[in-house]
RNA sequence: GCCGGGUUGGCCGAGCGGUUCAGGCAGCGGGCUGCAGACCCGUAGACGGGGGUUCGAGUCCCCCACCCGGCUCCA
């Protein structure tokens, strides 16, 4: 898209809508927190990487040249905990997990991810930031391992806002070797007997912020566009991240915009593992079309909750249902030499939603509004195909990429990619066949030819000019 | 306790002081139809509670209620 444009994000760090400045130029740089593969991905990573999926997919189409870097987090307490029960080595569970992960991800049309980086590949980057941070002071060994003293950091707690003095709650009971209770681990030394490395400092794992820092430093430098996660990796993650690296590198902010999502919940409770309240994407895959879940994820503005119940899922499908149509009836248009006043109109009409489309997604990625200006643009082409149901074949490539721009920012997968010649001609040999035995009024076998089409997801609409049809989507 | 966030019609959700308060789903009336669906036209319906600021407030300020997340496992 264009220069002019002026896209604005909210920035966790200064609680504010602020204007998207790159560091450098069309040049963009991306890091997002990605999963810990212990296990299948549910509908809650759905929500997160489907929405920096769709913010990668509109970045490129306003012309940025974007890096996206995910990492896989494949050292972890929980991978290790699960392939010591199963008798397995650690990476070779994290392995297959990573593997379903990436298969959850190409489902969902999550493609924008230029690299994923596993943890365990970056045990000399973490040594070395490690041995630096305590070569500066900001980090102490002790026989648990080496931890981060948060006191040699002052704006600890800038990005969450929270004072560590007041942090008195704990899940875990600190480790007493620390020296302040917010203290975090770099690395923790393990029992031989566990999965782990040999470190300067004994023989154990990498603590989980470091993985991060020590992917994205290697990757990005000192600092770098944007770090994305779900909200609930602000505190302490993203924090201690912070904390790392600005100590590390002595660069000032690390990170300049810190994007964070909303979390799924189920009856208002967060979805996650712990609480097995979790659907996995798979499982969501078997009964609804990836586009109905991407419609259904972003029907919401990506900062706030949403709520998920099995039925918004269907309400999702009714909409996607209704895009389908409308894209459908601009491909059933009859082609004509000269574009009528009313095609003007059209077309004014169609080149306002599309500009108010991209407004919104620079409004804070406002994806629920964006959504609506394509529910716009099906009911111009409805009300159009109506009226006059023919357009000049110009117009009508000016309409399909109206209609393309906005699917390929949201990340739908319509029109194209199958056999369309194939199947148009297979339909149209059933459609024919039913005309004939509705015109000997034999309706019981015209309607059951219906019927069964219907269940494989091609709908027939019987109207006084024959008959069309529409793929459904999987029923 | 501290720090974040939420509360808009039957359901889901935009909205960031001012044309009739988006859009989707479901509903209702009509058109079209062998029937159904789809589509088109029309239609109804909401701002958690209480104060305040303003000519004017879902929209700003204060108080209250309820819900969720984080407080060193979590997208």
């Amino acid at each position: 898209m264009t220069a002019f444009a002026e896209i604005k994000v909210y920035n966790t760090l200064s609680k504010s809508l602020e204007k998207f400045i790159p560091l450098h130029g069309k040049r963009v740089f991306m890091f997002v927190c990605g999963p810990t593969v212990y296990d299948y991905s549910h509908l809650g990573h759905a929500r997160t990487y489907v929405f920096y999926d769709t913010l990668a997919r509109f970045l490129r189409k306003m012309d940025y040249s974007l890096f996206y870097l995910q990492n896989i987090t494949d050292v972890d307490d929980k991978i290790v905990n699960r392939a010591r029960d199963e008798g397995r080595h650690p990476l070779e569970l994290a392995r297959e997990f990573e593997n379903y992960y990436h298969d959850d991800m190409a489902a969902l049309n999550v493609t924008s991810v230029n690299l994923y980086a596993r943890a365990s590949d970056y045990l000399p980057e973490i040594f070395e930031q490690v041995r630096a941070l305590i070569e500066k002071g900001h980090a102490y060994v002790t026989e648990t391992g080496v931890y981060f003293d948060i006191t040699t950091f002052p704006d600890y707690g800038k990005l969450s806002g929270q004072k560590p003095e007041e942090l008195r709650v704990h899940r875990i009971e600190p480790d007493p070797t620390k020296r302040n209770p917010g203290d975090f681990a770099l690395w923790r030394n393990r029992p031989r007997e566990e999965f782990g490395w040999e470190s300067p400092w004994g023989y154990g794992r990498p603590g989980w912020h470091i993985e991060d820092t020590a992917i994205s430093i290697k990757h990005f430098g000192k600092q770098y566009d944007i770090h994305g996660g779900a909200i609930e990796l602000a505190f302490p993650h993203h924090e201690a991240e912070i904390a790392q690296a600005e100590s590390y590198t002595g660069v000032k902010p690390f990170v300049k915009y810190w994007i964070h999502t909303g979390l799924l919940t189920v009856e208002g409770e967060k979805m996650s593992k712990s609480l097995g309240n979790f659907v996995t994407i798979r499982e969501a895959l078997k009964e609804y079309d990836p586009n109905v879940l991407r419609i259904f994820l972003l029907s919401r503005h990506y900062r706030s909750p949403i709520d998920f119940r099995w039925e918004l899922l269907d309400q999702a499908k009714s909409s996607y249902e209704r895009i389908l149509n409308g894209y459908g009836n601009l491909m059933d248009m009859d082609i004509v030499e000269e574009a009528s006043e009313r095609e003007a109109i059209f077309l004014e009409e169609v080149s306002r939603i599309r500009r108010r489309f991209f407004e919104a997604m620079m409004d804070d990625l406002n994806t629920a509004e964006a959504l609506a200006q394509l529910f716009e643009l099906v009911r111009a082409v409805n009300s159009y195909y109506e009226e006059r149901g023919q357009i000049t074949a110009e117009s009508r490539v000016e309409v399909i990429a109206a209609f393309t721009d906005m699917f390929n920012v949201l990340g739908l997968r319509i029109g194209g990619g199958y056999d369309e010649s194939m199947l148009r001609n297979l339909v149209s040999i059933l459609i024919d066949v039913r005309a004939v035995l509705r015109k000997r009024k034999e309706y019981d076998l015209a309607d059951e030819i219906r019927a069964r089409l219907r269940e494989i997801g091609i709908e027939l609409q019987d109207i006084p000019e024959g008959t069309k049809w529409r793929l459904k989507g999987r029923t």
